[in-house]
DNA sequence: TCAAAAGTGTTGCAAATACACCCATGT
DNA sequence: ACATGGGTGTATTTGCAACACTTTTGA
C-alpha cells in the first residue's frame, strides 16, 4: 500500500476443474492444446480474465464453453502462481471447480483446443500441461473432503436417482467402499432426500425406489 | 489460453489476517491507513506483490514487516476481486492468514501507516477499509474450522504453556467453553505435548505444568 | 427357476459427555 | 486460614461399524 508501481506485468487467469461421476468413476473434464508451448498435452480449461469479468464470473464462463450447463455448483479452490508460461510477466492461476451432473452436457466444441473430453480420474494422462496436476491433486483432495461434510455431492447426480447410484458415487470419490445398510440408514437420517415412483427401464433385477433432493441449497452436514 | 491480450491492466495484492491469542481472546493486527482513499480508516496490512516474489513470499514479508515474525504459520486463504481501489484498473486480492505467538512480537513502526496494533476480535472497528471486512470474517471461520482438526493451535502458543493457557486459547478462538477435564484427556491422549518443570512465578496459588510441544510440524489430527 | 440387485435391524464397541472433590501454593 | 486455580476418575449416552437374509422383478 506504498505507492505501487504503475506497471506490475501480472496476468491473472482462471482454471477450472470439473467433475462428474459416470457408474461410480471420478471423472474430470480435460482439453488437449493447441497452442506451442504445450502443443498436444492435455489440460484443465482455463484462461486469462477478461476486462470487467469477477473471477467467478471467469470460471463459470469456462464452465459454460467447455461443458454447456451454467448455474451449478462452482467453488473457488486456491491461487497458484508457480507457471511462468509467459515469457514477459508472470500469471496468477486461480483454480475453481465445477460438480456437473452425468447428464445433459454438451462439451464444447471450439476451435480454440484441439479435443476436450472427461477423462476417469485415475486413468486420465500422467502428465498435465502447466502446473495442472498440482491442481488437479488439490481439486481432487478438496472434493474428497466436503463431500463428507456438506451436501455437495447432490451437484454431481441427476435429478433422480436409486440409493445404489447415490453411494456408487461416493464410492468413488471417496475412494472406498460403504456399508449398503448403513449408508441408508445414515442418508435417509438426514431427511434431505424425498421418495418418488419406482424405476424400472432396462434393468432385469428388482426396481429401485428413485429418490430427488428436498432442497439444492447447499447445506454444511456431516455425512460421513 | 486463445491469443493474450497484451495488457491485462489487473493488479495483484496480498492481504494478511495475523491472528494471536491473549488471554484466551482471539486478537488480530490491523493497520491504521494514511492514503487518500481510506485515510484514517483500519485495515488489514497488505500490498501489491513485488517482482519476482511468490504470493506466499509477499504475505511473509508483510508478516514480517508488521509483526517482526517470520516462520510461522502461514496459510492461503482464498482470493478477493471485489475491491475498485485503483481506478486504472482492478485490483485482484489473494488473502492469507498468519499465526503468531503473544510474544516476541516487534510490531511495525513503518512510517507507511498511521499506526499498528492488535484488536481483541470482537472489540474492533465495526468498518474496515475495501473489502477487509469479508476477508477477515472469512479468516476467523476458516481458523475456528481449522483448529478442530489440526494442530495450527501450537503457533498461537509461547514455546511453554500451562494446560489452561491452552485450553483457554481454544476456547477463546471457538468461542465456546470447554469442559476441563475432557479437554485435558482429549489433549494428552493424542500424546503430541511434553511436559517440564513447574511454573512459580505470579500466581498466588498452585503452580501448573508448563508444557510444549513434541513437534512443530504441521499435524492433521482430530481435536474435537 | 434363476440371476441380480433392492430392501431391511440388531448388536458390540468406542468415543464424547456430564459431573465434584481434594491439592498445592501465596497472601 | 483462606482464596485461587491445579489436578484427577467414573458412569452414561451416543454414534459408528460389522454383519445376512428375504424380496421383487426380467429373462
Amino acid at each position: 500500500m506504498t505507492a505501487p508501481p504503475v506497471l506490475q506485468n501480472v496476468k491473472v487467469a482462471v482454471d477450472n476443474c470439473i467433475f462428474t461421476v459416470v457408474d461410480g468413476r471420478l471423472q474430470v473434464l480435460l482439453i488437449r492444446m493447441r497452442k506451442k508451448p504445450f502443443e498436444g498435452m492435455w489440460a484443465l480449461p482455463g484462461g486469462l480474465i477478461d476486462e470487467g469479468e469477477s473471477l467467478r464470473d471467469a470460471a463459470a464462463r469456462i464452465l459454460k464453453e467447455q461443458a454447456g450447463v451454467s448455474g451449478l455448483y462452482l467453488e473457488q479452490l486456491y491461487s497458484f502462481d508457480g507457471r511462468k508460461r509467459d515469457p514477459e510477466g508472470r500469471v496468477v492461476s486461480v483454480a475453481y471447480y465445477s460438480l456437473v451432473p452425468p447428464v445433459g452436457l454438451a462439451l464444447g466444441t471450439t476451435p480454440k483446443y484441439e479435443a476436450v473430453r472427461f477423462w476417469d480420474c485415475d486413468e486420465r494422462p500422467r502428465e498435465l500441461a502447466y502446473d495442472h496436476e498440482a491442481i488437479l491433486g488439490y481439486a481432487q483432495a478438496r472434493l474428497q473432503a466436503k463431500v463428507q461434510y456438506t451436501n455437495v455431492m447432490w451437484s454431481l447426480l441427476p435429478p433422480r436417482f436409486t440409493l445404489r447410484e447415490l453411494q456408487t458415487a461416493y464410492e468413488g470419490v471417496l475412494n472406498r467402499g460403504l456399508d449398503k445398510r448403513n449408508f441408508r440408514k445414515k442418508i435417509l437420517s438426514l431427511g434431505l432426500l424425498r421418495a418418488s415412483g419406482k424405476k424400472s427401464k432396462g434393468s432385469r433385477h428388482r426396481p429401485a425406489m428413485l429418490y430427488q433432493f428436498a432442497s439444492q441449497a447447499p447445506t454444511a452436514v456431516e455425512v460421513f
